[in-house]
RNA sequence: GCGUCGGUGGUGGAGUGGUCAAUCACAAGAGACUGUAAAUCUCUCGCCUCCGGGCUUCGAAGGUUCGAAUCCUUCCCGGCGCA
């Protein structure tokens, strides 16, 4: 057996722009992009087996370093083999940091804020600003060397820095890392993104560091890890493109594009970023899964996308179809005997009505959410990997204002 | 028939002389969800509202009282026990 490479990403076909078709090659197989990543937080993708979320066109999983490292704890999941061994997923698989719960933890908990503010201009609202002073009651605080979390299972305390995600992710055993970031919130000033910022590139730079150092301690022949830097800057152009220009110099083996954005103008700070990393290297939008956005991230250069939303709405209820998402709990799905989406090739779709399903979530059965997650999934893999052919058959443009016109147009 | 316990919103069930009728839960209706604190959360849930508030109700009818869902009487309905 040959020693494993890291990744290699070859690019297939540029749009006019900063888009691209390409194959990301990895340990576990190569992944055809634009892809959408499906998220297993817990190695787990909520609600399905990996045998259906193979089944529903899925290329990769990604878990999360924070809180596997909880539970069951990153060495068991060492000793398993590694998340993707451990959970019966031979795939690609990724693993997020833990930066974005430094976000989840700290400056979002307790509140609404989310990563994607929807104030058009200047004024931020309904957040607290966010400074290292005022973290009381939060989970998660954050110095120079690194956060301190307390676990939200049972309270305790609970110490990460660079380096210790580094040693966990490599415990976890992912093709593809991150570096420990801070994703901020949309609510903090400007003064706080930027020295937000600058101390992720810190913390990236010992990330990288820390990732050679255990790289070098593997025995020969184990398959190596790539580590993907994460890009901040907020919703700031110009903190955006120094965030570009310092990480960009620096040698990691891909990128992520984290923090928040302004809702409005996400697309086009996606493009501020893309415009100056290595073209030749991935580039992964982080925690980004609306269909709009989804259009954005790869018509802006992003060649793979996760997000817990389709699942989470899937669990919930909301349901995408292509004339926009519908809420199967609502009455007026109970008599519905047509399929979630009529065009849609899923298993849910194949097999069962609206008002089958209705009436499971109605009635909090568990297959309520299985089959919401594997459509909304199947929905979202689908969608990316319909952009993927369009940007290599040159159609990208038909296929947006298309999709984008019949799903936001009208609501059923 | 006698005895006994009970009858409060869609349901279960609080309240047992004034400060409050309707805590709480469930059901129901709607909304939210973007690197998962999430099979979760928020709002509405007697009627009307210029969102300040106004009005109606506690099986029925009387009565006691300044004041009754609450006490008394009769009736109706239900559970249980005894015939």
């Amino acid at each position: 057996m040959t020693p494993a490479k890291p990744i290699s990403f070859k690019i297939e076909k540029k749009m006019n722009g900063l888009g691209r078709a390409g194959i990301l090659t990895t340990p576990h197989g190569s992944i055809n992009t634009p892809a959408f990543v499906t998220v297993g937080t817990k190695a787990t993708v909520k609600a399905l087996t990996p045998e259906q979320v193979a089944d529903l066109g899925a290329q990769v999983v990604l878990a999360n370093t924070y809180h596997l490292y909880l539970e069951p704890g990153d060495e068991i999941v060492r000793d398993a083999g590694g998340f993707g061994k451990f959970m019966n997923w031979y795939g690609p698989t990724m693993t997020d940091s833990g930066g974005f719960q430094v976000f989840s933890l700290g400056a979002a908990f307790g509140s609404k804020v989310g990563k994607l503010s929807k104030v058009t201009q200047g004024e931020i609202t309904g957040g607290d600003e966010i400074d290292l002073e005022d973290q009381a009651g939060k989970l998660a605080k954050i110095d120079e060397d690194g956060v301190t979390f307390k676990s939200y299972k049972d309270g305790s305390e609970h110490r990460f820095t660079p380096e210790r995600s580094m040693e966990i992710q490599h415990n976890l055993g992912a093709d593809m890392i991150f570096a420990f970031d801070e994703c901020t919130s949309p609510a903090a000033p400007y003064e706080y993104q930027r020295e937000a910022m600058e101390r992720t590139h810190r913390w990236a730079k010992r990330s990288l560091d820390a990732h050679r150092h255990l790289e070098t301690r593997r025995p020969s022949g184990e398959n190596r890890q790539a580590l993907l830097g994460v890009v901040q800057g907020g919703r700031h152009k110009d903190l955006r493109e120094e965030s570009a220009r310092v990480l960009g110099a620096m040698d990691f083996d891909g990128y992520g594009i984290g923090g928040s954005f302004d809702k409005n103008d996400m697309a086009n700070a996606v493009g501020w970023v893309n415009a100056i990393l290595p073209e030749n290297k991935p580039r992964h939008l982080l925690g980004i899964g609306e269909p709009e956005d989804l259009f954005g991230g790869v018509e802006n250069g992003c060649d793979i996308f996760d997000c817990v939303a389709p699942t989470r709405m899937g669990r919930n209820g909301t349901l995408h179809t292509k004339d926009g998402k519908i809420n199967l709990r609502n009455v007026k799905f109970t008599r519905d005997f047509t399929p979630v989406d009529s065009e849609c090739d899923c298993y849910t779709c194949k097999n069962y009505t609206r008002a089958y399903i209705a009436h499971l979530f109605r009635s909090n059965e568990m297959l309520a959410g299985t089959l919401g997650s594997i459509h909304n999934l199947r929905f979202l893999v689908s969608l990316v990997d319909q952009m993927r052919e369009a940007i290599l058959s040159g159609t990208f443009e038909s296929l947006k204002t298309n999709f984008l016109k019949q799903y936001y147009g009208k609501n059923i």
